[in-house]
DNA sequence: ATATCATTTCGTCGATTAGCTAAATGTATA
DNA sequence: TATACATTTAGCTAATCGACGAAATGATAT
């Protein structure tokens, strides 16, 4: 998702359905190792892809993933749902409704 | 080491210091997921890498596995124990000589 | 200044992984 | 044919990982 636009964690947190401790666990992790970087924008801080990375095997394998994963069903899911999420109004998750 | 030369399971045994079944099972492993392709020779399998895989992801991560990782440490040490290898001859693993 | 809400940190837990040993299998050669 | 040895399979265990909820932190906007 952050290969198509930034975003930040409680976007990210509502499509995939995990906590938001896990999913900012998780761009910890890419922005410490150079994958991606923060901007702050009023009350959210918006992730987004490093660019031209200077190293260039982060700069490799981001233009790589594309490539490898765009067309996985799960990806098209994803990138389908973030499109009508409002971060102004996160709906909390409904867990398994019958 | 296989992307300098095929190897049987006992030789990469004794150079990486694991048990002939875990290595067995990580060639199974490339093998099973196009990697690696094994061929007999007299008492031995040997595994080598597929030269031009026809999965496009498969041929660009072994083309980009010697760029990344071949100037480490650790991968450097294992090209220099293997050279002095005899697979006809390998020598039981000393464990921790004080 | 304070309330609100996004984000991060902390501690915990279940699932997965990577390793081992032992036993089974396969096969080349004596 | 029998032996020796390389390899594989099976079963187990310790360590790691990825997730969670709760509490702490930070900052915007009323």
């Amino acid at each position: 998702m952050l290969l198509n636009k930034s975003l930040c964690v409680c976007e990210i947190t509502s499509v995939l359905g995990l906590s938001g401790a896990t999913v900012s666990n998780h761009l910890s992790y890419l922005r410490e190792n150079g994958f991606i970087t923060d901007e702050k924008e009023g009350k959210w801080i918006n992730y987004r892809i490093v660019e031209n990375s200077d190293n260039p095997m982060i700069k490799t394998i981001l233009e790589l993933l594309p490539l490898w994963f765009s067309n996985e069903e799960i990806i098209l899911e994803d990138l389908e749902k973030i499109k009508s999420v409002d971060r102004c109004n996160i709906k909390p998750l409904i867990v398994n409704e019958i």
